[in-house]
DNA sequence: TGAAAAACAATCATATATGATTGTTGAAGT
DNA sequence: ACTTCAACAATCATATATGATTGTTTTTCA
């Protein structure tokens, strides 16, 4: 896989992950104290974000790191 | 686990593969094309990096990312 | 023990992610 | 059609990661 495709990749099982737990982006914003736009940011693959955000992320959603970098 | 940990433990579990493999950090470096001193960062958990970062180096260290941050 | 090489840290400039704000689009309901 | 709200994009300032360089410490081996 092209380096490019994994944050989308990551972005989409987020977002799925988030629908699953019926979790607005607005809901998920307060809980991870992380901006609005920065989670669309994210989700979209638009950005390229960190270990600490994805272990965050993974915390508020109630699955394990590995769960949410499982897209091969 | 405290989310400043999180780098600390990934960056041992590369260290630990890297070796396995006997890749020295020069050829790590090589291998990733990304700077020594970078990698050395990351190793020590002194920087906080990124997806494409990580993934870059599963591929290198021939393992899945799902691997490399299995450190629950 | 001494030399050479590998590992590591400090620093500064640059690139990129994020915070913050503003505006737009799209969907749902009336 | 209109309103409301969630999702989304663009922009700029700021924070942080990385590139690049230099120097120090540690390890390895003769």
């Amino acid at each position: 896989m092209i380096k490019e495709k994994i944050c989308i990749k990551i972005g989409l099982k987020i977002r799925e992950l988030r629908k699953e737990k019926k979790i607005s982006l607005q809901q998920f914003s307060d809980l991870l104290n992380m901006e609005y736009n920065n989670i669309i940011r994210i989700e979209k693959g638009r950005t390229n974000t960190t270990i600490t955000n994805l272990y965050k992320i993974s915390q508020v959603l109630g699955v394990k790191l590995t769960d949410l970098v499982d897209v091969e």
